[in-house]
DNA sequence: ATGCCGAACTTCGTTCGA
């Protein structure tokens, strides 16, 4: 069973890209985030027509995110996060595809910090931790997968510059704090798992010339519990991806569990 | 200190992302 995330910044515009990578790379499971589309412009049809049912949790704009499953439909379990009814942001949908429940997460980015921006995103991760808590406790393989906006560590092997990123929310002590919280509950990063060292970054800026210097950084994980890290097999990143014309500024990851 | 790029609405500028 091959499941992947991959943020897409605009699904809309990003359409042939991914249907043309579902083609190609045949995930049975896909978590999609900043879908910037609201529900009604979810591209259903086209996702259909390339094999995959769906669900998803749109918002206008920004944000946005769904779960993808080849051949079938995947059981919603819920939308948003538990916590604050209050949250207008869609940043969170959780379904149940041949009996392994997995969430699509979209971590706020948080910055600028310090700022309101950041409180909500470390507020938006305690809420997250302690669902992933709950999640935990059925004892069931669960797929925690999506764009956490965290760095985590200031490893080259995760961060191309970790003085370029000093100030940058997504490397701040709290940040990781907070990303450690929720691992050590007992989940395992998948991509660290099976790729113990080495680059395995899965994002890089539009902006001066990132890509062509491979300024990139790892922010996109999938967190296994422990009945999902006992049949996890290989991890990669699509790094391909990145490189082609009218390209997410995200790539695709994936894990294969047996 | 800012914009560098790209997407989408607030639509020929602004907001957001990371």
């Amino acid at each position: 069973m091959k499941i992947a995330t991959f943020n897409v910044n605009g699904i809309n515009a990003r359409l042939p890209r991914l249907v043309e990578w579902l083609e190609e790379a045949q995930p049975d499971v896909v978590c999609l985030q900043e879908l910037k589309a609201d529900d009604a412009k979810f591209p259903e049809k086209a996702i259909r027509d390339a094999g995959y049912g769906a669900v998803w949790h749109g918002q206008k704009g920004f944000n946005g995110v769904a779960i993808l499953a080849r051949g079938a439909d995947p059981a919603l379990i819920r939308m948003g996060l538990p916590g604050d009814p209050d949250d207008t942001h869609s940043r969170y949908v959780e379904a149940e595809v041949n009996d392994v429940v997995i969430a699509s997460i979209y971590l706020p980015n948080g910055n600028p910090q310090p700022g309101p921006k950041f409180d909500y995103k470390l507020a938006w991760f305690d809420r997250l931790i302690a669902h992933a808590a709950e999640l935990l406790a059925t004892e069931r393989p669960v797929v925690l997968a999506g764009d956490y906006n965290v760095i985590p560590t200031d490893a080259k092997d995760d961060v191309f510059s970790p003085t370029a990123m000093a100030q940058d929310a997504l490397t701040q002590p709290e940040s990781r704090a907070a990303l450690r919280r929720l691992i050590f509950q007992g989940w395992t990063d998948a991509v660290r798992a099976i790729h113990p060292r080495g680059p395995v970054y899965t994002f890089w800026d539009y902006q001066a010339g990132a890509w062509a210097r491979d300024a990139g950084f790892r922010i996109d994980h999938l967190l296994l519990s422990p009945a999902a890290a006992d049949r996890l097999v290989d991890a990669a990143v699509d790094k391909e991806a990145r490189g082609r014309e009218k390209a997410s500024d995200h790539t695709p990851v994936w894990i294969r569990l047996r």
